[in-house]
DNA sequence: ATTACTTGTAACCGAAACAATTACATCATG
DNA sequence: CATGATGTAATTGTTTCGGTTACAAGTAAT
């Protein structure tokens, strides 16, 4: 199992658009970069958009970043395209037998669990930004 | 997307098998407190068996664990179920465009991101063990 | 040693999720 | 109106998951 590619490819996205703004970033152009086909990359868009992520129009090419970079956390890009659900990283298994000890208190008992592990993790994702990433692109492309 | 239930019913085999230690626990007996099929819980008690954390002998109903319930982590069990593999939580896509200033350099800048939101979350899971478990659904018996 | 019960596996199935692809309706603009 | 863009639905192949059946091989008691 692994978290869908939609976030990865979410960020890409957002991050071509803002490196790329001079000129407009169709999704053809976006598919090329990220390697795919275009209409994976406007249903993914269209996630963003939905999300106030980035502003799109119909029949216009390009788009623009709702806000500032600084102001877009990787956590919402991650709720954005819809990659894990809320507490549902870790599945449980349902209906254990309740006449067991376990099979009854098992369930109450991972749960807090499960969420604290899916809590660290999105917490990573909360206190970095478009800017982190885009400035950090920037300092590798200049390396080279 | 979702992490496999194998993490949760390995966790539910385990306490079983302690808080059940005076009798044997088949793996008939189990998958009835896990309500599902015996094989099932056949197939996670030999990935267990594989990584050394419980003894369980071919023919012989039963298994005892191998350690002491503190000496158990969730992580143990979760990656002796094998739910995610090493660094791999989060997919990239592959093969972005090369001749692109993101695409070039997006999988550097994304990687050791998703390392460490990965790695948030199993530091939870280390922190934790069987011991903790078993005494949860003690306590939450001892409520009732 | 025969019987009964167990573990260990392999094979197969249906359901769900992914990413890719094709096709087309809709919209904007010169 | 012609061109080129977005929006979206339908389809496909692949993979994973959990469940199920079947059976070989081991153990233990009589």
């Amino acid at each position: 199992m692994s978290i869908s590619s939609r976030f990865a490819v979410g960020i890409h996205i957002l991050a071509l658009i803002d490196l790329n703004k001079e000129t407009a970033s169709s999704s053809e152009f976006i598919a090329g970069s990220v390697n795919t086909n275009a209409a994976v990359i406007r249903k993914i868009m269209g996630m963003l958009k939905k999300a106030g992520l980035i502003d799109v129009q119909p029949g216009v090419a390009g788009a623009k970043l709702s806000r500032e970079l600084s102001e877009i956390t990787l956590f919402d890009i991650y709720k954005a395209v819809n990659v894990v659900e809320e507490n549902e990283l870790f599945s449980i298994h349902d209906k254990p037998h309740p006449d067991c000890v376990v099979g009854k208190n098992i369930q109450n008992t991972i749960e807090p669990i499960f969420m604290a592990a899916q809590s660290a993790m999105e917490k990573v994702l909360q206190n970095l930004t478009l800017e982190d990433i885009v400035k950090d692109i920037e300092a590798k492309e200049h390396i080279k």
